[in-house]
DNA sequence: CGGCAGACTAACCGATCGGTCGGTCAGATG
DNA sequence: CATCTGACCGACCGATCGGTTAGTCTGCCG
């Protein structure tokens, strides 16, 4: 299946990729020893020959799946030759690639990181997940910095919003079609420029004539201070 | 067997209660039925007297879990008396309440739009998303009709925008403080409103400063429903 | 009282779970 | 040649899985 990247020989390799298959499509509970035998075509004993654990193969697939995967984001926070609107495009659009373009990994991931607390390999997940969280924010950082972007939206609650909505496109990717006004197949590069436009300029009509907050001409960086502000609906 | 729908007797909501616990917890094949008979304080035999299967028991959990979501929604699409901007704003607030304050039913809802096409319990959970979905969608629409969002967004992007954000925000709830700017605990509404605020405004910091992009000040509402319009910045 | 229905359980079933054991085999090393 | 090593496997282990069986207990209707 793929390449003999590694150390791994071909029996471990095609032990690691049947586990990948496994535990990104059904969860580490519901696969089992014998099924990955199955799909690697070698024997139940052998892959405790390579893996002493059920569990360790588990971390060892989750080791393999989220390698240098934060190493973009750092290298556009370092980058001095684009504007932060560009670097925010190009982090939008790489995020969604490598969604669409990894699909067993960032499956696993995704599962991983819905386990909050109770598994083991969030320990393993949570570095990388943490790695590419500081490198977004800085991008965003620095946009305010130089002007580029308003000085009163919050780094985190964008960054968190750029990951959950690469991550809920990628989990609805076979069905985008049933939403109005989304094709089903498309480069990822469309989805990521539709959320790009959206995240940059939000969704008010007129930049002047909102009556909301947010008005960032202030200048003055109000930071995240009190939560309530405008009129309040009732709901 | 009691009928399904029916208020279940003393034992029967016990073993529902367990089941949901487990299950949000840890998923479906990670808890046995001797788990939730030894949470609810029962026998396992008797799970199987009042749930045909375990399977039937996650069919019910499941139906419990996501019973009237989408009626918020629909009930805010269908009001005229508060205007689109104040709408998001509460349709905002409420999902970020509904999730922080149902945590069991999130994560089951959660977990299962994970799995998809793979799961039976996707048939329960699908309709009621989309319910909201198409909701949601409405009164975005609404907004641009009325003219307080700008036409060229794409509501089924803000949709899963807003949805993948509220998920994200509570998946990390217990460690959001470590997000630089965020505190670990605060109203749901607090966060809310961060959201909206992005949402509505975007990251851009001046509406005809510097950035290429998203010069929508012509104030004319393009009135065309084609998603790609302004200026293409580059990566 | 007897009859019956539903809530409930201990004991059990075959299947499957993660994991182990003893051993085969090919190839490198001397 | 003999020896050793690591990849590999069939058979097996105790535990646990979802599910069944046979039967007990309780309350209600006649």
């Amino acid at each position: 299946m793929s390449p003999p990247t590694d150390l791994p020989s071909s029996g471990a390799r095609a032990i690691l990729d049947a586990a990948t298959e496994g535990f990104a499509r059904a969860g580490f509970d519901s696969v089992s020893i014998a099924d990955i035998a199955a799909q690697a075509g070698v024997s139940k004993a052998n892959i405790f020959h390579h893996f002493k654990s059920k569990e360790a193969l588990h971390q060892e697939v989750l080791r393999e799946a989220c390698k240098g995967h934060a190493e973009f984001a750092e290298a556009l926070l370092a980058r001095t030759d684009m504007g932060s609107v560009d670097k925010l495009q190009a982090l939008i659009r790489f995020d969604f690639s490598d969604a669409f373009g990894h699909e067993l990994n960032t499956h696993l991931v995704v599962r991983e990181v819905l386990n909050t607390g109770c598994c083991a390999g969030r320990d393993l997940v949570e570095p990388v997940f943490m790695r590419n969280f500081m490198a977004v924010t800085g991008i965003i950082r620095q946009g305010q910095q130089n002007g580029s972007f308003a000085d009163d939206i919050d780094p985190s609650t964008v960054t968190m919003m750029i990951g959950a909505t690469v991550i809920l496109f990628f989990q609805n990717r076979h069905m985008l079609d049933r939403f109005p006004g989304l094709p089903g197949s498309a480069p990822s590069d469309f989805y990521a420029d539709l959320v790009f436009r959206t995240i940059l300029g939000g969704v008010v009509a007129s930049p002047s004539a909102k009556p909301p907050v947010v008005t960032a001409a202030s200048g003055k960086p109000r930071a995240a201070g009190s939560t309530a502000s405008k009129s309040r609906p009732k709901a």
